[in-house]
DNA sequence: AACGGTATCAACCGCAGTGAC
DNA sequence: AGTCACTGCGGTTGATACCGT
């Protein structure tokens, strides 16, 4: 007997996402929190199964999601946590709170694959899927070294389980923690869990600290939407072909909320992903969502740097306590004796909002 | 400009894990 | 202990944007 569908097949739409539907399902967990996704289709009058609505919440409407170009920093963790932890992505993605697990696990697919394969070619080595096939004569090297990264990963990872458990205590006590840390009057921002922001380092020197409010990178992920969605049906945006439901809900929205239409801005191309806003645009969703900072300058470069938004206040944002039980297999045929150099050459160069997997005399500081 | 191949990424699918009953 | 509902995860797909010819 096999398990039923999440949801009826039949009336049920699939595919793309519309701006619309995107403005419904926040504005419903703005009101009512994620979970219990069950009930979002009924509540919304959404058209959707409960799973797609948590998947675009997840991968794409929740705060704190940072979109476009990985770094070189993001990616060398990437391409390091790959190889340590294999396909985990959703463990990958817990060192990146800003990334998703889908996000990640596209850009392996598409890019770091490739780029690996590059620089095998290049080396020699044999990499298939991120991992060695074979140990080389330096591996016996690179298996001290990788037996003591994985020491400090496994420290680190008890260190976040430390954090996440006791996060209630600490809040406030650790300057790098995040600025808006809990404010139990907005659904994003529940007093429960708050990534171990001890392991977090600070942000590159572009930051532009914007402390705007706990919505802020849904806010633009939004009105990314909405620039498109604009562009498309310029004057429709009241006309709606759905149900009742969802009309009170955008009613809702383009009444508490204030939706300045005239202030959606220039309108960017959908082939832009470097996640840059314009002032005016994130400053109209400013209003939109009762961001509580309204600093254009420091909107102006939402997307780019979060070092204080809140990226951590999704209710649905948990820990992955798996970083305790990393799998040890893999250490035996290390393939990283190329991507070592590479992977830390710079390994003091700043990071942005990447969990701290430095060796371990510099995470000493824990114990 | 048109066409075909490739790259990208949002979304889907199906299975596993977990907790409630 | 078994069943069910729900969520999380990783693999895969499909639409479409991009690029070279």
């Amino acid at each position: 007997m096999g398990r039923p569908p999440c949801c009826d097949k039949v009336g049920v739409k699939k595919g793309p996402w519309t701006p619309e539907e995107d403005i419904i399902l926040v504005s419903y967990i703005q009101e009512h929190g994620p979970g219990n996704w069950r009930a979002v289709p009924t509540n919304t009058g959404l058209l959707r199964c409960s799973k797609s609505c948590r998947l675009r919440w997840t991968n794409y409407l929740r705060p704190g999601i940072r979109r476009g170009n990985f770094s070189e920093q993001e990616e060398k963790m990437i391409i390091h946590l790959q190889a340590l932890l294999g396909n985990r992505w959703a463990a990958i993605a817990s060192y990146l709170p800003q990334r998703t697990d889908n996000d990640i696990k596209n850009y392996w697919n598409t890019h770091l694959k490739k780029k690996l394969r590059k620089i095998q070619s290049g080396g020699g080595d044999e990499i298939v899927g991120g991992q060695k096939s074979q140990p080389n004569q330096e591996t016996s090297f690179c298996k001290g070294q990788w037996e003591r990264r994985l020491q400090t990963d496994i420290h680190t990872a008890k260190q976040a389980l430390c954090e996440a458990l006791s996060v209630d205590n600490n809040l406030g006590n650790n300057p790098t923690r995040l600025v808006a840390q809990s404010d139990s009057s907005n659904p994003f921002c529940p007093n429960s869990f708050s990534p171990p922001a001890t392991l977090l380092t600070q942000t590159t020197a572009t930051s532009s600290s914007s402390s705007s409010g706990v919505y802020a990178s849904s806010t633009e992920n939004i009105s990314k939407l909405l620039q498109n969605w604009m562009k498309k049906t310029p004057s429709s945006a009241a006309k709606s072909e759905l149900s009742d439901h969802n009309d009170r809900f955008r009613f809702s929205i383009t009444n508490k909320l204030q939706l300045p239409k005239q202030e959606f801005g220039p309108t960017r191309s959908s082939s832009s992903s470097d996640g840059s806003l314009s002032a005016t645009t994130t400053g109209a969703f400013d209003s939109i969502f009762r961001m509580h900072n309204s600093d254009d300058e420091n909107n102006a470069n939402f997307g780019q740097d979060h070092q204080s938004t809140s990226l951590f206040h999704d209710a649905d944002y948990k820990p992955d306590m798996e970083h305790g039980q990393f799998q040890l297999q893999q250490q035996d045929e290390m393939p990283l004796t190329l991507l070592e150099k590479w992977l830390f050459d710079d390994v003091n160069a700043p990071s942005q909002g990447l969990m701290d997997i430095s060796p371990l005399e510099e995470s000493s500081e824990f114990f």
